[in-house]
RNA sequence: GGUCCCAUCGUCUAAUGGUUAGGACAUCAGGUUUUCAUCCUGAAAAUAGGGGUUCAAUUCCCCUUGGGACUACCA
């Protein structure tokens, strides 16, 4: 291999959401770029006009900043090698395509989707491979030339040699050969002017100076194509890497139809961008060790290409939601309030302005080993953010007492609560314990009906952690509903 | 159907010729002065099958089986 300057590419194409496996082969894009000291490009392959969705291309710019991989050449960044949008390099397509029929390795097309169909029809009938077998491919130059000044619409397709062993040397899957009689002569420029992918892919990644071709498992079988633009062209080849799919639950690859799959719910959920990458570091990837959290510098610098599976990783949320969980854990609380506080605008809005700063504060630091995602803290918290409970009475009683003594306990501890004078966790906790020492009654016959008196659920945080953040007269206020309850 | 790729606990994976096949998530059980969560301890859980090569195969080779991707004027 040469020592050049690493360079890489992410190619997405704007028909929708950023899908999770993007994610992924962006990042290990980046990560192999960042480590090498490469340039980390961004190319936009809108060819397909019929699939482009407005306001797509934006999507990806803010999915890749949010993410942290942001490319250092491309779109909204410029560089030496734009435009950057294939929508915008057309004419460069057409020319390289021409420059191929001219060199004899394509030729002009007239045959219209409807005998393509019919052809394909009979092949597959007859068990044979679907391919174009039409009469364009020996068809004279000069005819089809003048074909073309009558406006005939036309493609340009490669002319796939017969029988040639086309192999390559893939950094994941090793020695791949195909024999070019099972690859069917591409359509390289369509009908409309714009490039197919193959030709669009092969132009730009030569003309942007690409060193190493990093995508999905997906494309192995279209690469012999690859290669025999860049032989034709006489171009000199990138390295391909080819990275695994991400799979679903079913095992095939991960799609919407079957998971959440787009990073903008991810990150609507409440994933935070260092653990999503983090997790997906971990799929399909590992540096050899056990250690599983890594921050993206430390994934920069122990990132190894040879280390990347040949197989499939399924997708598995509730290790996102693990992972997740820990780094919000690790979150400082200035840091979690503010990533926490829009879920919660959300969901209570003006109801949120009756609360102080510091009352809300608390409850937000009061759930922090409870989220998995930041969006669960809009649930989670409703108990802090409601005038009345509703739960049924039977809830009070603890499963080892009944109505009555519930109701009794509940008596007691109100009218202690009632004369507690610093009124904070610790001094709750520690008054609380003694009383109920001092009272002859057991810890869950007294601590349950308290609880659920408090937050009104059969689970919740602890009575003096939610009596600390409600304050004495909400606290007793519950209390006195919970007895009212009970009666 | 054809071509290509893949195969260790349910899931993500470690172990590349010699290990009681390790870890994490999930699950289950127990503990952490009431429930949930956190935290801690423990349990159950895998080399798809068959042939080789070798003193020795998870590991190398072949076959079978299973799974997947591709097979467009989509990427």
């Amino acid at each position: 291999m040469t020592n050049k300057k690493i360079r890489t590419r992410i190619a997405p194409s704007p028909t929708g959401f950023v899908h999770i496996g993007n994610l992924r082969t962006a990042l290990y894009n980046y990560l192999f770029t960042k480590q090498q000291g490469g340039d980390f490009v961004l190319r936009i392959e809108d060819t397909d006009q019929s699939r482009k969705i407005e306001g797509a291309m934006e999507k990806i710019f803010e999915v890749l900043e949010w993410s942290g991989l942001s490319w250092n050449e491309g779109p909204l960044k410029g560089g030496e090698y734009g435009p950057y949008i294939q929508s915008q390099r057309l004419d460069l397509y057409k020319k390289y395509a021409r420059q191929l029929v001219d060199s004899g390795h394509a030729y002009y097309c007239f045959c219209t989707p409807k005998d393509l169909e019919q052809m394909r029809e009979e092949q597959t009938k007859n068990h044979q491979a679907p391919h174009y077998a039409g009469p364009c491919r020996e068809a004279d130059i000069a005819r089809a030339a003048e074909k073309i000044k009558t406006g005939s619409p036309f493609v340009i397709r490669l002319k796939v040699p017969k029988n040639e062993l086309v192999t390559f040397d893939d950094i994941v899957y090793g020695k791949i050969s195909f024999n070019s009689k099972e690859i069917d002569d591409q359509v390289l420029l369509k009908s409309d002017g714009f490039p197919t992918y193959h030709l669009a892919v092969v132009v730009d990644d030569h003309l942007m100076k690409m060193t190493h071709i990093m995508r999905g498992e997906d494309w192995l079988p279209s690469t012999p194509k690859h290669i025999l633009l860049y032989e034709a062209f006489g171009w000199e080849k990138p390295v391909y890497c080819h990275l695994p799919n991400i799979l679903g639950e079913d095992k095939k690859k991960l799609s919407k139809r079957t998971a959440a799959v787009s990073v903008e719910d991810f990150k609507k959920a409440g994933y935070l961008p260092a653990a999503l990458i983090n997790y997906l570091a971990l799929l399909g990837w590992n540096p050899g060790t056990e250690e599983e959290l890594f921050l993206i510098d430390e994934l920069i610098k122990k990132f190894d290409l040879k280390k990347i599976h040949k197989a499939g990783a399924i997708f598995d949320l509730k290790k996102l939601d693990n992972i997740n969980g820990q780094y919000i854990r690790n979150l400082q609380t200035n840091k979690l309030v503010e990533l926490c506080l829009p879920y919660l605008k959300d969901e209570y809005g003006d109801k949120l302005n009756v609360y102080s700063e510091e009352y809300i504060n608390k409850v937000i630091k009061l759930e922090q080993e409870r989220l998995k995602k930041l969006s669960d803290i809009a649930e989670n918290a409703r108990l802090f953010f409601s005038s009345d409970l509703k739960y049924d009475s039977q809830v009070l009683v603890w499963k080892k007492s009944n109505q009555a003594g519930a109701k009794k306990v509940l008596d007691l501890i109100f009218s202690f609560l009632k004369n507690i004078n610093e009124w904070n966790k610790e001094n709750l906790e520690a008054k609380t314990m003694a009383f109920i020492g001092e009272q002859n009654l057991t810890n869950g016959e007294t601590l349950w009906p308290l609880r659920v008196a408090l937050s009104g659920q059969q689970n919740s945080p602890g009575p003096f952690e939610i009596a600390d953040v409600l304050g004495q007269e909400q606290s007793l206020h519950r209390i006195a509903e919970a007895l009212k309850k009970l009666e």
